[in-house]
RNA sequence: GCAGAUGGCCAGGCGUUCGCUGCGUCAGAUUCUGGCGGAGAGGAAAGUCCGGGCUCCACAGGACACGAUGGUGGGUAACGCCCACCGUCCGCGAGGAUAGGGCAAGUGCAACAGAAAGCAAACCGCCUGAACAACACACUUCUUGGAAGAGUGUUGUGAAGCGAAGUCGGCAACGGCUUUCCAGGUAAGGGUGAAACGGUGCGGUAAGAGCGCACCAGCGAUUCGGGUGACUGAGUCGGCUGGGUAAACCCCAUUGGGAGCAAGGCUAAGCAGAAGGAUGUGCGUCCUUGGGCGCACGCGAUUCGGUCCGGGUUGUUAUUCCUUCGGGUCAGCUGCUGGAGGUGUCGAGCAAUCGGCAUCGUAGAUAAAUGGACGCCCGCGACGGGCAACUGUCGUCGACAAAACCCGGCUUAUCGGCCAUCUGCAGGC
RNA sequence: UGGGAUAUAGAGUAAUUGGCAACACAACAGGUUUUGAUCCUGUUAUUCAAGGUUCGAGUCCUUGUAUCCCAU
């Protein structure tokens, strides 16, 4: 499916602003045991993505590496997902998480999050002032 | 061979492929895209504990505070770093550790124990004399059952108490009263304590004591020798000694402007201001008698590291200055990597390091670039096979940790190795 | 990035310039009570870690760890 695009990940197709972050935390989010997304949509039709990783997860070496492994999961799955939307990934504080456990996480959380945003909006109603 | 000591080095390797960030070049195109080439984390990049470069601010000075350092000589841009040496301590040794100036300027501290913790004595104890008592000896007088006196020797007492002596009461245990507890010498000994005013021996003495002597340890002065110096070797003399602690205050010597690349500069975009405070006086000069300008003093603000003195700048009646609060933007470029640079070699030096020559081009990200997958080799671990050398399979296996303006150090973390020199022990020739 | 502060029983605080780590709360055990509450008694500390100075360190010095705060 995905053959004929390349799978690149620039600098366009990354959130990098501190306000850009702000909107996707009150987006809509899901998460499992190993990531959490939120996602929210954009006005023009191109996916980013941006990557958070606190200061509990190690030091900068161990951070560093969660940050990759997750870019690398986003940069192959990157064409499976539709577009005009701007992603966040959080990973959770686990010391197994693999670069496959992030590609199985994302892609079904993001399935989930797309069905979510498509049907009426109770969802992000209720999550708003809880956050 | 085993056990160590010191110094240095490496930080898994190779290949294919998909990606990331700069650079050069070419093409399209107009600041983006593509092709090609080449580059892309460390010994600690870390902690931010010191020192410097660089940038902005300030750059008359003085006094007092404050911080840092502390053996000597050298190295360095500088250092709290490094090298060499000295002293002290530890180790059989190779070696290691060392904030290592001054307690003879002053102040302070030392719990508990101990007689006493700092300035020299007091106390216990030891000794002498006097006094009192008892006993013994011999003497004198009166006199012969004996008494009195003074003497010598021995013993006991001899600072407050369960003391001594006398006397009274009581069967006794004991109780009451009276008297007495004087004058010196001595620092050998006195359980303790981390630390106690030199140690051992002989002499000496009433008892003792560096009181004297010998040796040893320590201090001071001095002579000669070695060293640039810290210091050290040998000798002589002296009084015999004056404790510890300065990572206690302190003293001495040396030294220290402030802030930091989010410094600083340029461009673009954007917004909204509000409140409060700021004293004049004199002189000179110019013109239209009401102001302008200048100077001095005063006052306000700000700055000169913290305070004071004392300076600098600025304002002093208004399109000015200062303070506080609020609003806006937080985008891009630059600084930004060629520098106290790396490697090799020669020379100076014990070394740290310095100099000459040759050669190399070696990261520049900004929610922050080095990653993912596969294969082979290497190492490690687990489970097997084999007498052994070795070999098979498996592994979310591969130390600590990632530049953020740049250097020199220090400290801390670190799997596994390699090399060189040296020491001790054991064995063989 | 720069600057500052703190760390003591389970949680909160003391420790007077170096000399036996204290207090109330909580927990546990025991006692009082018919039982419970109250009350009484007792127990519970690697003073954040390592090293040094000192006879002796919670205190002084050095290094590290963790947490918190401030400026931009």
């Amino acid at each position: 499916m995905s053959e004929f695009k390349p799978l690149l990940l620039s600098q366009e197709q990354r959130i990098r602003s501190g306000g850009d972050f702000r909107r996707c935390y009150n987006g809509v989010r899901a998460g499992d045991d190993h990531l959490l997304v939120f996602v929210v949509r954009n006005e023009n039709k191109c996916r980013r993505v941006g990557v958070s990783v606190s200061k509990k997860h190690g030091n900068a070496v161990k951070r560093n590496r969660k940050k990759r492994l997750l870019r690398e999961a986003y940069r192959g799955l990157q064409h499976d997902l539709p577009q005009g939307l701007d992603l966040v990934l959080v990973p959770r504080q686990r010391a197994d998480s693999g670069l496959e456990e992030f590609r199985s996480s994302l892609r079904r959380l993001t399935r989930k999050l797309v069905r979510r945003l498509e049907s009426p909006r109770m969802r992000p109603v209720r999550t708003e002032p809880s956050s």
